[in-house]
DNA sequence: GCAAGGTC
């Protein structure tokens, strides 16, 4: 009896087979370059005994989708048409090897069991690789293919996955099949039809064979840049006027800040301090408030805390980031770099990564403290957890003989620190905050004092001082004179345009991507001209193109029924949500696809008659702008 | 020549 397993990727074939095969592993290559075949046995206790296995991968999907070749033609085929059109599976030619590797192994196996990630999309991978198995063998079906739950890869997790086989999902297959159609569907339709629309009526547009594309995801990006650079554009400062208090004791003044911020009324602030001034000359200590102050250590690192991390602190897109970790974790030093998972399994030996970092001469000291001096602190959890992937954590110390570029180098560091941070102590100090009352108004002063940096110390990225100018020597219910008030004004600022940072976590809050491609959609619609980056001071900012505020500011200008907004987060939104609807059975795959094509048909045909529109929005944005 | 989602 043997049984095929197959996993999302080599490296969790190659994990759960060291520990299922207990060290008796052999490794044998596949027909694909980055897809080993691992052997071992082990007794499923289904009553076999000890079984063969073989622990294979594929990598990623097996199958993309598309439209047959005769929907090929952007000029014969009336774009709507796409909306019924067949959809079919094609395999790329990587994947053509691998399909080959598993029909191979499934040749001599009587059982198939599935191993890729525990999330949506890696059930839909589980049930490509049936289909592909079935093809050639039909006695494999889902009905009879085991489906291993877990979570993570530690070691007695895995065991008893492997003993408490389930069966695939079949509600969460159909809900990623209806994502797949329905982005397949609604992007060809609207890229086809905006392309040739703006390619007729921009001669610029048409010699530079620019695609004008739309995507559930492109989109969404794209409004959240525009809608920030209108309410950048659009902002109009306001004066407002504050109480500006001065005391003196001894020979030293302190300024009190008022607890009232500011107000935009010039007069009620004149009256406000006329009422004081006539109340009394003098202050009254009411209160002196004495607490400790808790700078937290950070989460354990996700891969959107990553992006937004390295481009705060070094200024590299979302894209380079994820790229360069990913060389990082193919060539063995950090773990996994895609995951939603912010907090570390309690079994996880952590000591046993901190360890590796004993031996840097930056921060090994560091490292060697928290293991020695039982400085050592368990991570915080965080809310998340992907259920397939831990934490982004180092995971071999970087010789320096590996051959890294400087990118690189950055975020291994990076991934240290902050992991050596999770491992620490939080950030102490004390607070002190006095507050004055004079007639009916409040004023306070406060001042911090750093006792222990604890995780800072190796978390240099971020500073952390006690305030420079110490607090004047009042005890309370102490009579203070007034030295000065003034009426101080200012005006309010107006927003910046968008960081990269911020549209990471505006997509992340709206569910626009995945961890995985929220880099891939920024890079997108920078290729596609409809947002560039635009250097103000040292920070690099978004801002949208004459073609991408041209795009949202026409489809804002239609007036959709349902209230449909293409550029705004809401549709994408609604679509998670009915995934989740089909996920849990309340609502079916045929069901939803109805539904929401209809909405996309109603908005199309809206589209379409409203071009004109669409074409005179742009013109009038590239008029203005001479 | 179109999308978004996996992964290397």
């Amino acid at each position: 009896m043997k049984v095929l397993c197959v996993a999302e990727k080599n490296s969790i074939a190659l994990s759960v087979a060291r520990i299922l095969g207990g060290g008796n592993v052999k490794t044998r290559s596949s027909t694909y370059k980055y897809v080993k075949n691992y052997d071992f046995t082990f007794d499923f206790k289904d009553g076999n005994g000890r079984s063969n296995v073989t622990m294979t991968a594929v990598s990623g999907h097996l199958y993309s989708h598309d439209f047959p070749s005769q929907y090929k033609s952007w000029d014969t085929i009336t774009a709507s048409k796409l909306f019924e059109a067949q959809i079919y599976e094609k395999a790329t030619s990587d994947s053509a090897k691998i399909i080959q590797n598993i029909i191979k192994e499934a040749a001599s196996s009587l059982k198939l069991m599935i191993w890729t990630d525990c999330d949506r999309e890696g059930e839909y991978i589980g049930y490509e690789i049936v289909q592909s198995v079935q093809r050639k063998y039909p006695s494999f079906s889902i009905e009879n293919t085991l489906r291993a739950q877990f979570s993570h890869l530690e070691k007695s997790h895995i065991v008893r996955a492997a003993l408490n086989p389930t069966k695939l999902d079949k509600n969460a297959v159909a809900a990623v099949g209806t994502r797949m159609e329905l982005d397949l569907r609604t992007g060809a339709i609207f890229t086809r039809f905006l392309t040739t629309s703006y390619q007729r009526n921009f001669t610029d547009l048409k010699a530079e064979k620019r695609i004008i594309s739309y995507g559930s995801c492109q989109f969404p990006t794209l409004g959240f840049v525009v809608d920030r650079y209108k309410r950048v554009r659009s902002f109009i400062k306001e004066p407002f006027w504050y109480l500006d208090l001065i005391i003196k004791k001894g020979r030293i003044q302190y300024g009190f800040k008022w607890s009232r911020g500011h107000i935009f009324d010039r007069v009620y602030v004149t009256a406000l301090l006329e009422n004081c001034l006539a109340f009394s000359d003098k202050a009254i200590v009411s209160s002196i408030v004495k607490k400790p102050k808790i700078n937290y250590k950070p989460f354990p690192l996700t891969t959107v805390e990553l992006q937004k991390k390295c481009s705060n602190f070094f200024k590299f897109s979302a894209k380079d980031t994820l790229s360069a970790a990913e060389s990082l974790y193919t060539k063995g030093f950090i773990s996994y770099p895609r995951t939603e998972t912010d907090s570390f399994p309690k079994k996880m030996d952590l000591k046993e990564f901190i360890e590796k970092q004993t031996q840097d001469a930056k921060w090994g000291s560091y490292a060697k403290s928290l293991l020695e001096d039982h400085k050592f602190c368990q991570p915080r959890n965080g809310k998340n957890n992907d259920e397939a992937h831990p934490p982004i954590h180092p995971v071999n110390y970087l010789s320096l003989s590996a051959n890294l570029n400087a990118k690189e180098k950055t975020i291994y560091e990076y991934v240290v620190r902050h992991f050596l941070a999770c491992c620490s102590d939080d950030g102490k100090g004390d607070s002190t905050t006095i507050t004055l009352k004079w007639g009916t108004e409040t004023f306070t002063a406060n001042s911090i004092v750093v006792r222990e940096l604890n995780y800072l110390e190796v978390y240099n990225y971020s500073k952390w001082v006690s305030t420079t100018k110490m607090l004047p020597e009042l005890e309370l219910n102490e009579e203070v004179p007034i030295f000065k008030c003034d009426i101080k004004d200012g005006f309010t600022a107006p927003p910046s345009y968008l960081t990269e940072t911020e549209l990471i976590s505006l997509m992340d809050a709206n569910g626009i991507g995945t961890d995985a491609t929220i880099a891939e959609h920024i890079e997108k619609i920078k290729t596609r001209e409809y947002i560039s980056e635009k250097k103000v001071g040292t920070i690099k900012r978004l801002v949208p193109s004459e073609l991408g505020m041209g795009l949202v500011q026409g489809f804002e200008s239609i007036d959709f029924n349902n209230n449909i907004s293409l550029s705004k987060p809401f549709l994408r939104k609604n679509l998670e949500i009915e995934l989740k609807n089909i996920c849990s059975g309340t609502k079916t795959k045929e069901q939803v696809l109805r539904e929401m094509i209809q909405l996309y048909k109603e908005a199309f045909q809206l589209t379409t008659q409203n071009c004109d529109t669409l074409i005179k929005v742009y013109k009038d944005i590239q008029s203005e702008n001479k």
